[in-house]
DNA sequence: CATGAATGAGCATTCATTCAT
DNA sequence: TATGAATGAATGCTCATTCAT
């Protein structure tokens, strides 16, 4: 045997290199193929390092799975949606919608959320986790922004969370769906514009505060 | 020869109940565990019958799921929710989307929207007919209704099948996601009650036809 | 139960109709597939009757399949080939060859000879009681005219056992192996003809015994 | 980085020791039991590795059986027999027909020749290269063979090709065929001998060139 | 006796995981 | 640490055989 001359990191290393490299790669086939559509032969492949190394920093398939989902969730944590109390709320529910759908119906097919729910029956801690992380929590974000716009009397709601769910929910209306059961492609720009509009209208018609006079 | 009292039903038939006896077997299991999840063995157990007698009645595990999807969307149409076109908008959007969200979530875990939606990325025609039959078709329903209450003026709707999807999305609203995602359990009556009269407020709101003076 | 108003052949009945009707349909699907490449199944709808049938009759596939090779190997013997003595070499051999060639070779693809030996390793018995009844028993008739004609002093043989499986072998050359391995179709009457003539020549230049002068 | 001391063997490496292995033991198998009859849990454990090492090497149970009839076929081929224009009939042939026999009846019960026969008529494509490779080769061979010495006037004959299978077929009479069909164990050498000797006495006798006088 | 639905052991094949190097 | 050859349990599927009718 010959003498080990450098020093390794830990291979459990939270932040290796090594590591972003097979979440990358493995981000890609889970989204594309689904938990069990998706191999760990493939996995590699795509990360670009053995199988073996692969159990080297996750200790197995529903490890680097979690990893995966759970690092999801933060970065669509992070990514969230700008959401400024002192703006107004059609220029805010307007530009925040047309984020949120893009995000949601991304046209590569890598559709986080379509592969967390379909595997939440089977790991439940994983969907809760991801539902709290960003459904949940992007949810709570808008709520409370309109907190803030009731505040200022620009808003009549009751219950914001409710309604800013309503809101994200009235925005994915004949996007999302069909998108996620294959029968339209992701939509466009125009298209989702056009929708989020919409929405923005709707809601808007129903909490916007009577004019004091 | 002795007269036959009973014809016997031959084993492919569309309609024999051993065949039922499966699909409703197969059915949880699929539901439960998702496509590739559910074993055919799993699936004989809970159906009662040998793997052998799996394959008399269908071909194969692929065309045994199609045929529960299959099932199940014509479940869906049928249920399908009396439109009548005489009726008042309020009472029909409260009557609706509490039918709709009952469906949407069932208590009993078996929810086929997330199976469908899981497997639609590797099954593209499996999730399209299931969006035709069962999203789209229900979507054109309500549409319908809409345009008639659009002609008597009690409505005021452009688009009325992006306002049915918009009505139907906002049901969803707070209920359907945390129990896809497994982090609430299946809404109660109660819930069903407050998030769809919240919907219909806020449709009406925005979408009465005004006042003529 | 309803009594029973007809007197029933005893079902192994050695002679009755379904069992022939039985062992034909096997036959076909045997010697086409092969042992191991014949279903229950394909044999019974060859057969026009039930599989349980088939169970009736014969206590399994094996037996089935023995029952078969038996019987073909009486047909194969009673064929046979009617050696006359008196008859001279020549004409004897010339009619003998192009009959065994073309039982050997049979067009239709369903040889015998080839099922047997493929089955020979697994099924010892089966194959020696072929090659007893079949090979040996034709070698011995040949064998035994042989004998007669070196008698009269037309054929000047030692081992006459020998010299008919010479003769029959030579029939044999270049057209059973292609045809059993798939190289070349069944042979026409034409090429048998050549090829018989030509071993009956060297056969003879080899056997004839010598004029007397 | 250390100095790579030994190259790994690709594993699908054409010679890699693993292969030769599985094909050692599935050799067996498949000669023993027939393409059918063999498992791969069987060839497995003859060939001393597991059911999953088997798909390493080989994409399914079918290439696997033909890359071992194609070894066979080249081994048959390298065996082949080395004729020598110049030596005379008698010998050539004698010593010819010998080792034909010897691998033709192999002792081990393994004959490529029974197996690959028993399978031609599902795999046309193995059977006809076999032929080709094997028996209309080594038949070639002779036939070349026989056209010199036919040359130098030793020998007359019309026709090579017929006459080189007239002889490999009487070598194989009262020999091969109670061999295959299991009715005798494989011939030893004498008897070899005594059948080859006779077959080449007959052979002379027929194909000699007159003595021109 | 005849049927054909039902069975379950057995098959070829895949794949998450291990481990010697 | 990184590798990839090797493993063997588990999968979807077939088919000889049984048995209630």
């Amino acid at each position: 045997m010959v003498a080990q001359t450098h020093l390794t990191v830990a291979s459990g290393d939270e932040d290796s290199a090594k590591r972003h490299q097979i979440m990358d790669g493995a981000r890609r086939v889970f989204m594309d193929l689904g938990f069990d559509g998706a191999s760990m032969n493939e996995i590699a492949r795509a990360a670009g390092v053995s199988k073996g190394t692969l159990y080297v920093y996750f200790t197995d398939k529903h490890s680097l799975f979690e990893a995966i989902v759970e690092r999801e969730s933060l970065d669509h944590g992070k990514t969230a949606f700008n959401f400024d109390p002192s703006l107004d709320a059609e220029t805010s529910l307007r530009a925040f919608g047309r984020a949120y759908i893009e995000i949601v119906c991304r046209p590569d097919g890598g559709s986080a959320v379509r592969t967390v729910m379909a595997i939440a029956e089977r790991m439940p801690d994983v969907g809760r986790r991801f539902y709290d992380r960003v459904i949940a929590h992007t949810n709570h974000l808008m709520a409370e922004y309109l907190r803030a716009r009731v505040k200022v009397k620009e808003l009549a709601i009751d219950d914001c969370e409710l309604a800013a769910m309503q809101f994200m929910m009235m925005c994915q209306a004949t996007l999302f769906q069909p998108y996620v059961f294959q029968a339209k492609p992701a939509p466009t720009k125009e298209q989702i514009a056009t929708v989020v509009d919409s929405a923005t209208r709707l809601f808007l018609a129903g909490y916007r505060a009577p004019k004091k006079s």
